[in-house]
DNA sequence: TATATACCCATTGACGCCCATATAATCCCA
DNA sequence: TGGGATTATATGGGCGTCAATGGGTATATA
C-alpha cells in the first residue's frame, strides 16, 4: 500500500513527541523514511504533510497555474514559505512544529488522517467534526464510498 | 468466479480473528491475496469491503483531478481516511478493526455476504433481518429476479 | 548556564507468524 | 462406483516481534 490511508489517534508525550503512524512511515520513499514536510492546510484548521518527494509534485501543479493569477501568488506564498521540514527519530516519532501545532490547536493528542498522497494532522475533536461534515455532504450528494469503490469502468 | 457470492457464518476466536471465506479469498487478485480494505457501509449497519486494487484505481483517478479543486479535497477526505487496510494471515484469517466491529455491533460471530464486486460483514442476526426486509420490499414492489434478469436495455 | 532536542534504552500490549487439530470436501484407484 | 487416502478449510493456541509510549542522559544552541 503506497498511499496514506486510515486514521490514527496518537498521544503527545511530555516532551512533545508523537509517533508517526507506522503505516504512514511505510508510504515514505525507502530512500528517505526519516523526513516529512509539514505545512498549514489552506482550507482547514489542520496540518498537512507528505514525504519530501511529493513537494516536487506540488511545485509542478502550482507552476501550471497562471503565473499572474492571484491563485499563483496565494498558493506559492501559503505553501512554500510555510513548509516546515521535520525529522522523524529512530522510534518513528517527531516534534510537531510549535507554529503548526498552535494553528491546529493541538495539545496532547493528534489525529492522523490518511488522504491518499498526503495526510492531515488534526486536533482529535476537530478532526471528527470535520469528517462528520464531509460525510453528511456526501450523503446529500448521494455519493457513497460503495458507488465510488465498486463502479466499473 | 471473480465475484463475491453466497453467504458464510464464521466464528470469531478469543484473539478476535475470523476466517475470510475461502471463496472470497479466491476473488482477490493473484498479486495480492493477503490484503483487503474495509469501511463502514453508509446505508446499513454493516462493514463493506473489497480488494485493494480498486483503491489504487481510485487514487489514480483522484490524483488526476485539479489539485486545488473542491472535488479533490472532498474525495480524498471522504475516501482515504475512512478506509482500513486489513491483512489476511496465512490461514486466511484477519482481525476486524475495532471501530468497524463496534459500528456493525459484531461480537463473536460474523456473517459474510457476497455482493458481487464487494462484500458485506454483518452481525448474524442483523444480517438475516436485513435480507428478510430486502426480500419483502422486493415482493411488495413486484420485482422479481426474473424481471431483472430478463429486462432489456 | 538554561532550555531544548537528539540519541539511547526500557516497557507493555497487540499483532504477526508459526504449528496443531478437527471436520469437511475432494481425489484416486481398485 | 465405493471407500480409503489426501487435501482444504475453519478453528485453537504459543511465542517472538514490533509499534506506541515513557524516560534518562549527552549534546547543542542561545
Amino acid at each position: 500500500m503506497d498511499l496514506f490511508v486510515s486514521r490514527y489517534f496518537n498521544k503527545i508525550d511530555k516532551k512533545g513527541r508523537v509517533s508517526f503512524p507506522s503505516s504512514f512511515r511505510n508510504v515514505l520513499p525507502k530512500t528517505n523514511k526519516s523526513e516529512i514536510i509539514l505545512y498549514k492546510s489552506i482550507k482547514t484548521e489542520s496540518i498537512e504533510g507528505c514525504g519530501v518527494e511529493r513537494l516536487k509534485e506540488i511545485a509542478k501543479r502550482i507552476n501550471n497555474l497562471d503565473f499572474f493569477s492571484e491563485d499563483y501568488d496565494d498558493f506559492s506564498t501559503s505553501i512554500f514559505s510555510e513548509i516546515v521540514p521535520t525529522k522523524i527519530d529512530k522510534e518513528g516519532r517527531f516534534l510537531i512544529p510549535p507554529e503548526l501545532k498552535d494553528y491546529a490547536k493541538i495539545t496532547n493528542e493528534a489525529a492522523f488522517y490518511g488522504k491518499g498522497h498526503f495526510f492531515q494532522i488534526w486536533e482529535p475533536k476537530n478532526g471528527l467534526n470535520s469528517s462528520e461534515t464531509s460525510r453528511k455532504r456526501l450523503l446529500n450528494e448521494k455519493k457513497s464510498l460503495r458507488t465510488i469503490l465498486t463502479q466499473q469502468k
